[in-house]
Formats: structure tokens, C-alpha cells, sequence
DNA sequence: GTCTATATCCAGATAGAC
DNA sequence: GTCTATCTGGATATAGAC
């Protein structure tokens, strides 16, 4: 294989892939057509086949790459000193999100897909499994600053995080589909919850 | 209009609502097409478009019906002595919620079109509304409980309660995805948190 | 590698006989 | 009110010229 070659496909792929990602934004997920993304990407259907097998490799590929970045950001988080609320961790992390994806929408339109399509569940399903890794890492030293010992902490982690998760889907649905959903309120709301309760006073 | 023609009609668009139900339950939402409502209803095309205008219309009041019904519920809750717990009252709306769709999956369908279609977001928000009206009331009850006044119980239910709807909102879509979440593990995790805290102690 | 043009399919919706 | 048969539109994917 040329060496250009290789170079110049991963380059068409990206452009593709931010066409799509602004038809997206636009008219939903489902509500895209190839024509749409055929015209916003400028190329022609040929040339887009060429490098996508068909319209659900491109869907997955192009969310997969943006969600795989979003669960960079987070990475950092478990790092910082002194470590931030809880949720103040989820703010940081929906508006990382929702920023990237340019829009609420989207990401409910993934979940539709994934909860009929096992091949976008198992993909949906690995980048939850590394973001539980990710929350589960905070809230371990979370957990330990507000004094559990190491095993306690981790224990209750595990437990809490798949809520925590839910917690931040509540807020991409709602924000997608409420008219009237009030961001702040709700992660102000978040901040007035003791996630801490049981744990022994310092 | 005859007598006879009302509870017909009535009784017809039972059996339609209950075909597509079934429908959904199967293949998804998304997946299920007109044909397969008229397969499943023994009816004919013909017959279902004089019930229901188009497929947004007979899915819209389909989904509509079911969700009452389970707000119909939760409206008792709010009235039980002693008051439950409420990880206890996420639990009875969201296992209700799920048996009665026959899946998880469908109201995350519902949710995606909801995100698209403004005639199904305002359906969604409706429905949002009712559920928020049930909550905060229990909630306010719950709080009073818990030692609150009158007025600061209604302030804090009324910020706690779009969480609590994201919390349900969480399981509900991990269940439709993931294939092991562990429904009784979240639902523990709920009652391990603390949404009171800040309330004076009794 | 890329384009234009098109084949193929399948969905939703309707017309008109009964 | 209900059925059968059909129209119509739009979407994905491909064929073949350049």
C-alpha cells in the first residue's frame, strides 16, 4: 500500500465524519439521510461508500470517536486537587458532552439505536464500562476524603455509580426534550444531595 | 351519530392499540411498521387509517394511554402511611413503568422521536408535567416528614424532583441497553443516599 | 478515487369495490 | 366500516463512465 494513501483516506474520513456530525445536529440522527450528509460533506455518494460500508458503520464510527473524547476529559477529573463535588463532576462532564456533540439530541438518538441494534449496544455498552471506571476512580477518592477507609470507599462507589450515570442521562434527556428544562436548577439540585450518607464524620 | 357507532369505535381502537403494543414490545418501535400493526390487528389497512390519522398519530396515542395509566399509580403513593422511603417510590413507578411497556426499549423509541418532533415533545412534556405534579407532591409530604416546614419542604421537592425523574429516566435506559445492569443493585443504591440532606434533624 | 445516474426496495398512505 | 390492490415518495446502495 502507497504511503500517501493511507494518509489521504483517514483525512476523507475526517471530513466525512464532521459533515455528518453537523447533519446531526441539525436534523437529528434518524432524520438524517446519506443525501444530506452526501451534500454537506460536498463529495458524492460514490465516494462516501468507498470509505463506509454502509450508513450504520458511518453512524457508529462517528459517534464512537466523539463519545471516546468526552471520556478523555473525565480522565483528568480523578487527578484534581482539592476534588470538586459531586456535582460539580457531573456538571463538567454533560456540558463536556453536550457541547461536543453540538446538541442534546444526538446522544438520545444513539440510545434509540442501541436499544435495538446489538451491534450499537455492545459499542454503547463499552464506552459506559470505561466511563464507570472513570466516575468509580473519583468517587473512590471521594469517598476516602470524606473518610471511608479504602475498602468502604470502593465498595460504595461501585454501587453509586450507575446511578450517578443515570443522574447525567436524566440531563441529556431532559434537556433534549423539555422546553422548559432548567440546566442550572437541576445541577444545583444535585449539589443538595448527600451522596456521602453513612459515611463516619471526619 | 347512532348510539351503537361510539362504543364500536371506541372498542376497534382498543384492539388497534393493543396490536401495536404488542408490536412494539417485539420489534422495537422505530422497527415496527404500519404493515406489522395491520398483520398483528387481523384488521387491513383500510380499516386502521380511518381510526387514526397516520402512524405518528397512532403511536402518539398508544404511548399516551400507557403512561396515564402509571401516573394513574403513583398518584396513590403520595397518600400511604407511613410514607415510603424514596428509593421505595423510584422503584414501584419505574417496575410499573417497565411491565407495563413490555420493555424498556419502547420509551427510549418514544424519547427519540420525542427529541425531533415537536408534536410528540409537547405529548412528552404533558406527560412530564402530570409525573412532576405526583412527585414533588410526595415529596413535599416526604420532607415535611423528614422535619421541614410547610414552605421549605414544597421549595426543596420542587428542586429534587427533575432529578428524581432523570434518576428513573437512568434505569430506565440502562435497562433497555446494557445487557447486565443490575436493576435491584441501582435501586439499592438509591436508598443509600441521602435527598434530605440539610433538613433540620427531628 | 470520484462522479452521475439509476436500480431496487420498502414504507406510508389512498382509491374504490363491496 | 372494511377489504384489496395500488400509488407515490424517498431512502440506500451500486454500476459504469471518467
Amino acid at each position: 500500500m502507497p504511503k500517501v494513501t493511507e494518509d489521504y483516506r483517514a483525512e476523507r474520513r475526517r471530513e466525512i465524519a464532521a459533515a455528518a456530525l453537523r447533519c446531526f445536529s441539525r436534523k437529528g440522527f434518524e432524520g438524517t439521510s446519506m443525501a444530506d450528509i452526501i451534500a454537506e460533506s460536498g463529495l458524492s455518494a460514490g465516494a462516501i461508500y468507498l470509505h463506509y460500508k454502509n450508513k450504520q458503520d458511518l453512524v457508529g464510527q462517528v459517534v464512537v470517536d466523539v463519545l471516546r473524547n468526552r471520556s478523555a476529559d473525565l480522565a483528568d477529573i480523578a487527578a484534581l486537587d482539592p476534588l470538586p463535588h459531586p456535582a460539580e463532576v457531573v456538571r463538567i462532564f454533560v456540558t463536556a458532552v453536550t457541547r461536543e456533540l453540538g446538541g442534546e439530541g444526538i446522544l438520545v438518538q444513539v440510545w434509540a439505536i442501541a436499544a435495538r441494534e446489538p451491534a450499537l449496544a455492545d459499542l454503547v455498552t463499552g464506552l459506559v464500562d470505561e466511563l464507570s471506571g472513570l466516575f468509580t476512580t473519583y468517587f473512590t477518592a471521594w469517598f476516602r476524603q470524606q473518610g471511608l477507609d479504602a475498602a468502604a470507599a470502593e465498595e460504595r462507589a461501585r454501587r453509586l455509580v450507575p446511578v450517578i450515570i443515570g443522574i447525567s442521562q436524566g440531563y441529556v434527556l431532559q434537556a433534549a426534550i423539555l422546553p422548559r428544562f432548567d440546566a442550572p436548577a437541576y445541577l444545583d439540585a444535585l449539589a443538595a444531595i448527600d451522596f456521602t450518607a453513612g459515611a463516619p464524620v471526619l
